[in-house]
DNA sequence: TCTCATTTTGATTTTCAATCTCAATTAACG
DNA sequence: CGTTAATTGAGATTGAAAATCAAAATGAGA
């Protein structure tokens, strides 16, 4: 069981990519960081271990990551892309409440087997998919309607 | 049942808001062209009708069309969003060539029980779903591997 | 039909995330 | 080390979408 960062090392020699401490401040950050990251706030995040590290640097790196498979990219329909760790995490759709946010992992893998009997059909092979529910969690729905 | 037109004129009184030749001239661009169409695709159209209509009015009335119900927002991961005709169409998802982008229209009953199903087991309400199936068509594939 | 407050328009500027550019720096490999 | 190719950070650039604003148009009422 190689650790992220042995992951990530590797993905880079056998990619001829450098290994650079920039690169692993950026992983070790967003490791400790669970949740659906921005750029933007895995950036801040970064600035605070090493301020000369700069936003460019963080959006390359977070697509190295996405490109090596430890992190993947979501949408919540908010107009920025945000990461999710990925290494070793099942796959897993989104539920989420339009108010505050609030993102819950779900799975059913009736889903996920009606999904690829409907691709077939079609004539599809599925390479992913995207499900995201959108709707009001229980809190927020007690503050708000009355 | 009324017109597209009549409908959005409707709508359009009901919320204060005028009924202006921009706006029936989109309207009609937009309904003569099916498929899911991006702004700028509908503004080069919406040219050739009235080359003086300009690019926010057309941003604007897409808008108003989706509000009013008349057209849908979605968006294949492109970076642009698109409209697609919303008024007594049913409810539908999308599966995707992801290399000739042909789309295709889908659903399946089961899966949107599903969807509520597992929404309501987190205590939420469902107001929407987005589901999108990402692959490689019939033709695509044909030509692709070898 | 005329008036006129309010809305809308087109041109333009602005925003914002994301990407690109480039000279200086640095990692990797012998 | 020394060489070379990759990487970096700062800043410029992109592209879709939204905001701004003065001029024009709508439409409710007189
Ligand atoms: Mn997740
Ligand atoms: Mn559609
Ligand atoms: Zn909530
Ligand atoms: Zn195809």
């Amino acid at each position: 069981m190689p650790t992220a960062h042995t992951f990530f090392s590797d993905y880079l020699a056998a990619q001829k990519l450098k290994i650079t401490p920039q690169r692993m401040i950026i992983l070790q950050v967003f490791l400790e960081n669970e949740g659906h990251m921005s750029s933007e706030e895995l950036y801040d995040e970064v600035r605070r271990v090493d301020e000369s590290i700069g936003q460019a640097t963080v959006y390359r790196t977070l697509k190295l990551l996405a490109d090596s498979g430890l992190a993947k990219q979501v949408d919540f329909k908010e107009g920025v892309a945000r990461y999710e760790q990925n290494l070793g995490v099942a796959h897993h759709d989104h539920l989420i409440c339009e108010r505050c946010k609030k993102t819950i992992e779900i799975v059913d893998e009736r889903i996920e087997r009606l999904q690829e009997e409907l691709a077939v059909r079609s004539g599809f092979v599925l390479t992913g998919h995207r499900m995201d529910l959108f709707g009001l969690c229980a809190e927020c729905r007690r503050r708000e309607d009355v």
